[in-house]
DNA sequence: ATGAAACTAAAAGATTATTTGAAAAAGCGA
DNA sequence: TCGCTTTTTCAAATAATCTTTTAGTTTCAT
């Protein structure tokens, strides 16, 4: 469940988003200005919704104050060109922003992208799971369905590779940069790909409806979705 | 903290910019050739400096070869006339030049608005939404009415073709020359017609009435209005 | 109404992935 | 170190998917 942070002082539109976003199962906490985001934000949240214009301030410095203490995502809400300009300039650490007026559809497509990038990058914790699957970074470990798998050291790079890299595709050139540093003397492609088999022979509860490494035709491959 | 790599066969020049570069706080990696070059943008820079004339070819190649897959921009170190003319034909929206000999300021100056103009330009993130339709470049991702779509990697980069050039109508030449490495053997425009088709197929409620790929009669393709 | 341009559908062609098996290399314990 | 096991690499056959071509149909501008 995805908690988000609503700073907006138009009370039309601020509502206007919170129903929306209610409505999709999000969980939401309208305020109206800098000081009440500074309060609410002592509790945590997945995302914030930031207004650049507030009657006590401007969006930036709050978004400022959020990134000194964390990576919390922020996407700003910006009225005009003008203030577009300011976020470029500031070059503030926010995750995206959106102009307004925008469709709510539009946003929340945003939310999803930003909160699936955010989720991806705390992945430097030590253990990961994703469907059955664990993989403890640190003990080397993976389980599969309770059951626990025994990986070469290659097929372990190799996972660690995707699942820390999720979402994005990986080519396979990239993929075997990273796992043969660099310029070894030349790997064939195929090599990769009998790595990614055993691996999938190994995870996959069904091999030819990969769940976790998905062939992207033509590029390389991912994990999951 | 901007990186640039500088792509530059003759040692005093190449040796010159990275000195005063790296004095002005920019991150630089020399390289002396086009091969040295290819194997180091695997690796990720703000911005290439690239001379036209190096040992192993022309950096136009290379240009090429970047756009294929970004927008990294671009600034031609030219020796002439004749360069300077080649690289018109060849210039794209982030892509600039600067002729030899040229003073490091001057070269700084532009470097700045390059750097400049491509972070505005290209926009808050690599998430593009318009109407129903969300393409995450960087996941290399769409969705479409929140579905997942999935795209082969031509049908990908013509629709990212069209997406950066929204607004601007591309005649069919143009997409066949980007999308076809230039001067591969001649492409029909049938080939062409088909993958938008397929695009069509796969993106648009109705089929018979676009409202993403909007074909421009007699001229090409346009993406939405 | 006409010819040129664009679209469609389906088959042929070309690429790219997967699988398999076997040889080479690397690890490992005695 | 030797022989054994495990892992990695490579090559070749098969399978899956994408691309291009072809040919017929529709749409468009005049």
């Amino acid at each position: 469940m995805y908690s988000i942070l609503i700073v907006e002082d138009d009370i039309i539109i601020n509502g206007g988003i919170k129903v929306y976003l209610e409505k999709q199962g999000y969980e939401t906490v309208s305020v109206y200005s800098l000081n009440e985001a500074r309060e609410k934000l002592k509790k945590s949240f997945s995302l914030v919704l930031l207004d650049i214009n507030l009657p006590d301030g401007s969006g930036l410095e709050l978004c400022r104050e959020i990134r000194q203490s964390s990576e919390l995502p922020v996407i700003f809400l910006t009225a005009n060109d003008t203030e577009e300009n300011m976020i470029e300039g500031f070059k503030y650490g926010c995750d995206d922003y959106i102009s307004k007026p925008f469709s709510v559809g539009v946003l929340e497509q945003r939310i999803k992208a930003v909160l699936r990038r955010s989720t991806v990058q705390s992945g430097n914790s030590d253990i990961f799971s994703y469907k059955g699957l664990t993989v403890d970074f640190k003990r080397m470990s993976v389980t599969n369905e309770g059951k626990p798998v025994k990986l070469s050291a290659t097929e372990f790079k190799l996972l660690k590779l995707l699942i820390k890299n999720k979402g994005q595709v990986l080519t396979r050139s990239i993929l075997i940069d990273r796992i043969w540093d660099c310029d070894e003397n030349y790997i064939d492609e195929n090599t990769l790909n009998v790595h990614i088999r055993r691996l999938r022979q190994k995870l996959e509860p069904d091999t030819k409806n990969p769940q976790y490494i998905v062939t992207v035709f033509g590029i390389g491959y991912t994990f999951g979705e």
